[in-house]
DNA sequence: ATATTAATTAGCATAATTGCTAATTAGCAA
DNA sequence: TTGCTAATTAGCAATTATGCTAATTAATAT
């Protein structure tokens, strides 16, 4: 689940392809005009989102609409504060006791 | 900044040293018993979460305390929340140009 | 000094990722 | 049918990641 999510969510392109779906749904063109790599190289980017579920394609027309699934980063973002301890409190990072156990 | 930090945590293993840590400050060797990988494998997968800022460590005589920083694990997760949508017209730190749609 | 324990680093082999160009599929319009 | 546009897939080279064993560093103790 969240494992393929975060794995995805590893590439710079990647992550600014999904920043780009945040204003709406846009084409494979689209996206691929926002960068310098080549379309296919875009496209392969698309495919490893959608192989995620990070993002859901819709053929209209000759074109192909990409949007961005909101629960799938949501569930992402849980994936990686899950990793903070939930309950006693935790300070940042300089000195605090370790527990002995 | 989050960059490295997403790509340390796409790893299972990674992910799953920084889950055993959210219960205190641990050693190479104790995190490494919790794994099938062998112990340099583990050191290596500790020196990328460090590289990434995810844990820090402490030298106590003879081994190595490792322990989160939670800090950077709240980025992390904060990255990935903003890759969405904010209610209505909100542009956080949008440097994408608008869709022609 | 040697020994012991804890942990990393070195070196190597394999696997996965990335990105390109060229080729191919898919849909639409004459 | 042909042609055109949109997009993916195929195939290849280069890079990076992963994981092992063997060697090495580090701290402590005898």
């Amino acid at each position: 689940m969240e494992i393929k999510a975060l794995k995805a969510l590893a590439h710079p392109v990647r992550r600014q392809i999904m920043e780009a779906l945040r204003s709406g749904a846009k084409t494979s063109g689209e996206l691929a005009d926002l960068f310098d790599a080549s379309w296919p190289t875009v496209s392969r980017h698309l495919a490893t989102l959608k192989e995620a579920d990070l993002i859901t394609a819709e053929r209209r027309a000759t074109s192909i609409l990409y949007r961005a699934n909101t629960s799938v980063l949501e569930d992402a973002a849980a994936a990686v504060l899950a990793l903070i301890r939930a309950d006693d409190g935790n300070d940042l990072d300089d000195d605090m006791k370790e527990a002995a156990e």
